[in-house]
DNA sequence: TTCTTTTTGTTAGCCGTCTAAATAATAACA
DNA sequence: TGTTATTATTTAGACGGCTAACAAAAAGAA
């Protein structure tokens, strides 16, 4: 009969929200909205990809993916071509400024990733990652 | 220049989604969406809150609070009361409905959270809500 | 008393997320 | 060949979440 703000579910969720919100804080200087660096993320590794494939990439289902392409491709940072091969297939290629934003986004996420896990040695940095994993696969 | 998947802030985003699945299907068959749940709680400990109130408690804002509670009128489950001294205050209580739901619900979160801290040992789960409260403490 | 400020709540509009259903094109099969 | 099944993507519509702007009521000040 524990109070809900005991459980770790309600601990993840809260951590998650003002996690959101200062990657929001900092991302709207560059034009972005938290969620969208992610797809951007992958696009920087690989260009080209399917959008099926960005979605499985950030664990999130394709009409998700293509909602956040849309966006994307309305602020002009990625573009949308059908495969010559099979017209089914979009790959996905970034824009000039979709690029340029590599640098800034990387330094975002850099900077909220110190301040995440501030305050923590770096065993319990490792044992965090560590425990996290096995929730993760609890969930899965 | 680790890959964006071994950050902490991305794995406590999948984490959250997976969770977020998991309690999505479960509270489905009582007819609520995640998040509902949350404001419930708050409820069964405290009828005649107000919407700022709820929000505070859930560390939403408040426009979100009015969003959830609308929708948890019209499914029958609260009912707003304007505050009789004060008419700019409006005051929640559940309906029988809603008072019915407190006891599914916690079995819900309870199983979800077994779940969750599945194959940790109570050690572990100790340190994990230490760590845990102090990455929420570096983020607020 | 009347005007201004503060407080409370809601509306509007955006984004991420989901499921279910529609669309379109390729693949497979009879 | 022509019909059916499968695959890739998008659309529609719901929900949680946010900020900014609005409305209404109470409190305070002149």
């Amino acid at each position: 009969m524990l109070p809900i703000q005991d459980y770790i579910g309600f601990q993840l969720l809260q951590i998650h929200r003002a996690h959101r919100a200062r990657a929001e804080a900092a991302l709207q200087k560059l034009g972005l909205h938290t969620g969208q660096e992610m797809l951007l993320f992958q696009l920087w590794k690989e260009e080209g990809m399917t959008p099926s494939q960005l979605a499985a990439c950030l664990g999130v289902e394709p009409p998700t993916a293509t909602k956040m392409l849309q966006r994307l491709e309305r602020a002009g940072l990625i573009e949308r071509r059908t495969d010559p091969e099979d017209a089914r297939i979009v790959r996905i290629y970034l824009t000039e400024r979709g690029r340029a934003l590599e640098r800034p986004v990387l330094e975002v996420w850099q900077h909220l990733e110190a301040r995440t896990v501030a305050n923590l040695s770096p065993t319990e940095q490792a044992l965090l990652r560590r425990l996290l994993m096995q929730v993760s696969a609890n969930l899965s």
